[in-house]
DNA sequence: TTAAGTGTATTATATCACTTAATACACTTA
DNA sequence: TAAGTGTATTAAGTGATATAATACACTTAA
């Protein structure tokens, strides 16, 4: 429910999942989509951890897995950046994405739900309330 | 990598996830596919930790959950059993696959990927290696 | 040089989810 | 009566998560 514009990024927090996995996900949409441009200066860790109410070591450990993901630079003394290399953000929302699929299509199979069920309802959401009978 | 058969259920734990969420996805799949009949016998709880070789109270907390689904009944002195109903499956099955699908959507939706992108991918696995750029 | 702002590291503590363990009770069936 | 059911309780241990307090190395600007 916490609602909290901080720089050119925009955070959610509530208490459904890890605080540090919260912040690592809307980071990572927001470089992945653009809302905060390749080259710019994410907020400092304290900052952050300020804005946020929460604790900086949590923020840290959110900021060090964007940095795995080839999302950010750090620059001792001067901050966190997003990286400029816009290869770097491509190639992970593919490599994210593809995961999120299979990771999908698997849960669909163990419901022994086929690709075109699926279809069916999504195209029921878009053409919302048009007879979609929703699998 | 734990694989079990137990009765006409089919159990593979490993330590990715909690036990229980393990047990209780994997007999709900198999219920929803029907590989376990409506009607049948679930092992009791002790049978399934023992074999498992897990404790029964977290073999509990699974069934506890799938009574709740509507996916099972239970008898005192008898059993578990799996529901009669097959509209309780259904439901189950059709709930449950719409929850999941709209996470998925929220997913992709924040790397900024559209329906359109996740066709492109899937039919690209599907026709395995026939020149899917994927995504 | 100094001060303020960076990322980083360490140690300690607290809480909660998960799991195990041991035991006991109520019920059903053979 | 005995064995097999689900259920409940109490206790304990472990690991992930989060906070708190400090300290250090580096960069920049005053």
């Amino acid at each position: 429910m916490e609602e909290q514009q901080v720089g050119s990024l925009h955070f959610q927090i509530d208490f459904s999942q890890p605080l540090y996995e919260q912040i690592l996900d809307q980071a990572r949409s927001a470089i992945a989509k653009g809302e905060i441009a390749l080259g710019e200066k994410m907020p400092s860790v304290r900052e952050l951890a300020q804005e946020l109410r929460i604790n900086p070591n949590t923020v840290m450990r959110a900021y060090q897995e964007l940095e795995r993901d080839g999302l950010t630079e750090k620059r001792r003394g001067q901050g966190t950046f997003v990286t400029s290399s816009a290869d770097n953000v491509a190639s992970f929302r593919t490599a994210l994405a593809a995961k999120y699929i299979d990771s999908f299509m698997e849960q669909m199979e163990n419901l022994g739900l086929s690709w075109e069920d699926i279809e069916k309802y999504v195209r029921g959401k878009k053409d919302s309330g048009t007879g979609g009978d929703g699998l």
